[in-house]
DNA sequence: TCTTAATTTTGTTTTTTAACTAATTGACAA
DNA sequence: TTGTCAATTAGTTAAAAAACAAAATTAAGA
């Protein structure tokens, strides 16, 4: 009971919704979420580090930066399941879809995005 | 995301988890579930009208006792998709098998359960 | 009607959670 | 090595949640 509980303590929080719908998208760093969805990066980072605790994100260093992702691969049957529901009800919601028009508007002058074609090449760890 | 998010913090608790699993088995009212799982009644009612608001059950009033239940028909396809993974998973789990055990020992001579044959002809509200 | 039993509501306390600021760590560039 | 930028950790505050006891409500039964 002990690791659902901490998948659904993990989605019960806006913010966590928003941040793995992003994430659905493709891999972003901190500074990235943190241009989205607000916030300081401290609170960005908390939210995080508590949805890779549960189990959902992977993260890997790139030069100066962390970039986080869904870490499908590790996800039981069972959580996957649950995530992909909830990911496909979330791309409905207003706020969401708001959200996700605002990563295409990020701009490749980021500097976590100048290096894009190198970072892609680097396995996750 | 506001029902999404409703639904995933009433599921961020393990005595509501509990409740579910044992209302997955049958209905039960406030006192049979409070004997099972503990804490007084009126902290019983709060989580149940809880998981009432956040759509995934039902009650009817039968005599003196209100009897909860999964409210299946009412439930959109997602959440009940999400609903059904949980309750499935939860059966592995040890304290939930524990829970589920003590139904079949609540004894037909509670008040609430002598009834239980008329009660069962009572429409759902 | 009056009493009793089951449940709900109200008010209170304690714990947990979400946010912030400030301080620290890590990687790179000057 | 030193400075800078990204991220994390630590410490604080405010809001939300979970539990309880006590009072209010509702339905039966005396």
């Amino acid at each position: 009971m002990k690791n659902l509980l901490k998948i659904f303590k993990s989605l019960a929080d806006p913010q966590r919704l928003k941040i793995l719908s992003l994430l659905a998208e493709r891999e972003l760093c901190v500074c990235e979420l943190q241009s989205i969805i607000g916030f300081t990066p401290a609170t960005i980072s908390q939210h995080l580090s508590l949805l890779k605790n549960a189990g959902l994100l992977k993260s890997r260093k790139f030069q100066k930066w962390v970039f986080y992702s869904i870490d499908w691969d590790a996800l039981a049957q069972p959580v996957k399941i649950i995530l992909e529901t909830t990911l496909y009800e979330l791309k409905k919601d207003k706020e969401i879809i708001q959200s996700l028009g605002k990563i295409n508007s990020l701009g490749s002058t980021r500097a976590c995005a100048v290096n894009k074609s190198e970072r892609e090449e680097i396995i996750w760890k």
